[in-house]
DNA sequence: CCAGTCACG
DNA sequence: ACGTACGTGACTGGA
């Protein structure tokens, strides 16, 4: 049989300080618990154990440790997002069927001796999962230690540490009896280091041996001293430096064999920790199984809920549900399941959906996006949806991953009808929706939700649904030309480099470059030489390698991401239809992939020809409209600095009245340079500003950052005023909000690491303006759609950049779409200074962009 | 599957 | 002493 026996202490360490903080919406922190169970996973497919036992610490002070009192005086106390986390693995451990084991006065280490030796003593094999050294000593035959590291597990038998040590397990508890190890308070000889130490051992095999032969070894005067002086310290240490083996717990390895575990409690606490991921993940691999097979008697909720039962959907059907208040639908792929009065109608026939999804009756969707693409392809339209619960979802928190009916049942308390087995999601979509309305409500989103997000899940439909048109042959011609430079830049580059290499391995390009070259390198990254563009770009007068390998990288983004990205989205009607995204983001923009269209190259020359193969049909234009310093006026807006407004107010240039400002000159006076630096400060303002991060954006001391940042906020008090208060709010509330009431959580903001903090910070003072300038363009989104459709244009919209909306317009109509696209954008809020957008129009993206 | 890089607002 | 501006998505290399 095998144990796995895991160091729960140290994985749990080293699970919370390699991940970056993670936390639910209520604040908990899960970055630990999601890292372990990562670690655990991986460990158990590959160990295949029979058996597995997790041993923690338990704090009171060890009998083997009174002698010395301040035995882990030095040990820091674990932070408290750490020390929240602990009691919560032991219980998902113990609920998936895991034992924990802990005893009173003995640390981890113990128990994981102990239980080794148990296995040695019956003839099993034991694997010990850490993530530090401290257990190399119980290493054997049937001993291995599992090192887990950052990236990957070492494993350790005694042939691997006597080739990385020259010494025997046992002997490693020499080795620490010399050297100390300050973590566990043990304090070895003073002076003595890993080397020294591991020398001597070889030497000498044991602290014993080497004080009985002392006289005769062959030492530095120095060693020899210290070694005098320090062997009551050695004595000590050697005591506490090994590994206590008959911790009193139970040693029949059979008792630590995996068991189910109990299902319905381990969905209960990851879904109240938000962790769905990691639900699946258990589900999958048949920890967690589908609550399905859960013998019905033990859900007494839903015994009391009527049961559903299943009819096909006729055309008959349909009109009956207009009498219904409400009926739920769902479709997937090529199947509509509609509810209704706790039948479940089903069909496949298209007729028969589009019928539905034409009709007046009031629907309720988990996705209503895909309930408009199926009637667009269809050529028609949805009516009378009225709630989608992934929106709704998304609203009341925007950093979930995913938005399924399990989840949101599980989030918000409503009862999951897994008694229902297929027809589990349907069955539970009508009081879903009912809680989640309640929710938006009291968190007044309500507004937000039907004026804003649920009229545009029908837009971004339209939007996919007729996509861009793609110029191809002028793609695949632009690639052929970028793929011939690039082959002819790779030739100078391996003149250059002496060899052939693959320039698109940082790995093996920082070999060339900082070694074979001896560029200065500024090691930067974890794995190795950073090779991004700043620092090639320091290094750019260097060597004439650096300019190319630039050249090569810019080259090859273009023709990788965007060439040859782009012509496999490219469909049969010559068109890309993106997928824009509405419940993605913690901000509340939309995101877009396959392919992304809010990243098409644009600032630097060369990209931008991108724009030329994105086109509008024959007899049509693109129509293209951005907004101009959207979130600067948003800014403006929301903290009232009159100063600021003034500026929109008359039409000036943002950043040059900024400089003047902050220079404090007229405004003619105001360089090019000043502009520049004013334009990064108003950026960095947007941002969370630092002035480490501005100083190395413009070029300038870190004092001189802090001053032009000092000088803004004296010239702009009410921003000032509105930081301080934004960040207090969302410490207080754990969230903050747009001026339409969008929420965004940010447990970071009472972290106790003062870099998570300084994040949550930053980011808190960020999201109510990039949020806003989200919501401000839904809204004109929503507006242009429905003018185009009462005006009955012949025109669509098609793109979003954030800040910018493109329609496809037919010639004939270009004029009006232009001012109703200017319109609807500039009117879609009204606050104290005016929202420009500037339009433009032409044959291309390129053209259409001014 | 993650880290590094780089494209956008 | 440390790390350093907000929000995204795609591609590549190398465990």
């Amino acid at each position: 049989m095998k144990l796995l026996a895991i160091d729960g202490n140290s994985i749990m360490n080293r699970a919370f300080y390699g991940i970056k903080a993670l936390a639910n919406s209520k604040g908990q922190f899960t970055n630990a618990i999601t890292g372990f169970m990562n670690i655990y996973l991986k460990e158990i497919a590959q160990v295949q154990p029979d058996c597995v036992a997790v041993a923690f610490d338990l704090k009171a002070p060890t009998f083997r440790h009174k002698a010395n009192a301040d035995y882990k005086a030095n040990r820091k106390g674990m932070p408290d997002e750490l020390a929240q986390q602990m009691p919560v693995i032991k219980e998902l451990l113990t609920d998936i069927g895991v034992t924990v084991v802990e005893c009173e006065g003995y640390e981890a280490d113990d128990i994981l001796g102990t239980l080794s030796k148990a296995c040695s003593d019956s003839g099993n094999e034991c694997f010990i999962l850490t993530g530090d050294r401290d257990s190399f000593q119980l290493v054997s035959d049937k001993v291995t230690v599992r090192l887990a590291g950052t990236k990957e597990t070492k494993i350790y038998t005694p042939q691997r540490i006597m080739d990385e040590y020259g010494v025997s397990p046992r002997q490693m508890i020499e080795v620490k009896a010399l050297m100390g190890d300050t973590s566990d308070n043990i304090k070895g000889i003073t002076g003595i280091g890993e080397k020294t130490a591991l020398n001597l051992i070889q030497q000498a095999g044991s602290v014993d041996g080497l004080y009985e032969n002392l006289s005769e070894m062959k030492l530095t005067p120095s060693v020899r001293a210290k070694l005098e002086s320090g062997h009551q310290d050695a004595l000590d240490s050697r005591f506490l430096a090994e590994i206590f083996l008959e911790v009193p717990i139970d040693r029949d390895i059979e008792h630590y064999a995996l068991t189910g575990g109990d299902r319905e409690k381990t969905r209960e606490l990851l879904a109240g920790l938000e962790m769905f991921r990691l639900l699946e993940r258990l589900g999958e691999q048949g920890a967690v199984e589908s609550s399905a097979e859960v013998e019905p008697e033990k859900k007494v909720k839903l015994s009391d809920l009527p049961k559903v039962t299943e009819k096909a959907l006729e055309l008959s059907d349909i009109a009956a549900f207009e009498a219904a208040e409400r009926v739920g639908c769902e479709l997937k792929g090529c199947e509509l399941k509609v509810i209704c009065a706790d039948v479940v109608y089903t069909t496949q026939d298209r007729e028969v959906i589009l019928a539905f999804l034409r009709s007046e009756c009031k629907k309720c969707a988990f996705e209503g996006k895909s309930l408009h693409l199926f009637a667009f392809g269809g050529g028609e339209k949805v009516n009378g949806l009225v709630f989608c619960c992934d929106l709704a979802g998304y609203l009341l928190n925007s950093q979930q991953s995913d938005y399924t009916a399990e989840n949101l049942c599980l989030a918000y308390k409503v009862a999951y009808r897994s008694d229902c087995g297929e027809n589990a999601d349907i069955a539970s979509l009508l009081p879903l929706c009912e809680n989640l309305e309640k929710q938006l409500e009291q968190t007044e989103m309500l507004t937000l939700y039907n004026d804003i997000e649920l009229p545009l899940c029908e837009v971004l439909a339209s939007m996919e649904h007729f996509g861009v048109k793609a110029d191809t042959d002028g793609i695949r011609e632009f690639g052929a030309g970028l793929k011939a430079k690039i082959a002819e830049l790779s030739q100078q580059i391996y003149e250059y480099a002496g060899e052939e290499f693959n320039i698109a391995s940082t790995k093996q390009l920082g070999v060339i470059l900082f070694e074979k070259l001896g560029l200065p390198a500024k090691k930067k990254t974890k794995s190795g030489y950073s090779t991004g563009v700043e620092v090639l770009e320091a290094l750019e007068d260097k060597h004439p390698i650096i300019p190319l390998i630039l050249e090569y990288r810019t080259l090859t983004k273009l023709d990788s991401t965007y060439v040859e990205g782009l012509l496999k989205q490219v469909r049969e009607d010559g068109r890309v239809h993106s997928v824009f995204k509405q419940t993605e983001t913690r901000t509340g923009r939309i995101s877009s992939t396959e392919p992304n269209m809010q990243n098409i190259p644009v600032r630097k020359e060369i990209g931008r020809n991108m724009r030329r193969f994105f086109v509008a049909k024959d007899g049509y234009v693109l129509v293209d409209a951005d907004y101009s310093q959207i979130e600067l006026r948003v800014l403006s807006c929301v903290c009232g600095d009159e100063n600021m407004q003034e500026a929109f107010l008359s039409g000036k240039d943002i950043h040059r009245s900024t400089a003047a400002q902050v220079f404090d000159l007229p405004e003619d006076f105001v360089s090019d340079e000043m502009r520049r630096a004013a334009k990064a400060v108003n950026f960095g303002i947007i941002y969370g500003i630092g002035a480490f991060s501005l100083s190395k954006d413009i070029g300038v001391s870190v004092n001189e950052a802090k001053q032009y940042i000092a000088s803004y906020l004296a010239n702009y008090p009410k921003v000032s005023e509105f930081m301080d208060r934004t960040f207090e709010d969302g410490t207080r509330n754990g969230y903050v909000t747009t001026i339409f009431g969008r929420r965004r959580y940010i447990p970071e903001l009472n972290a106790s690491n003062k870099m998570i903090q300084a994040f949550g910070r930053r980011a808190a003072m960020n999201a109510p303006i990039q949020g806003a300038a989200a919501d401000i363009i839904k809204l004109a989104m929503v507006r242009v759609y429905r003018r185009i459709e009462e005006e009955k244009l012949d025109a669509r919209l098609i793109l979003q950049v954030h800040d910018e909306l493109i329609l496809e317009a037919a010639e004939a109509d270009r004029e009006k779409a232009e001012k109703l696209l200017k319109e609807e954008m500039e009117n879609a809020v009204k606050l104290q200074v005016p929202f420009t957008a500037d339009v433009h129009s032409g044959k291309s993206w390129y053209d259409a962009k001014g």
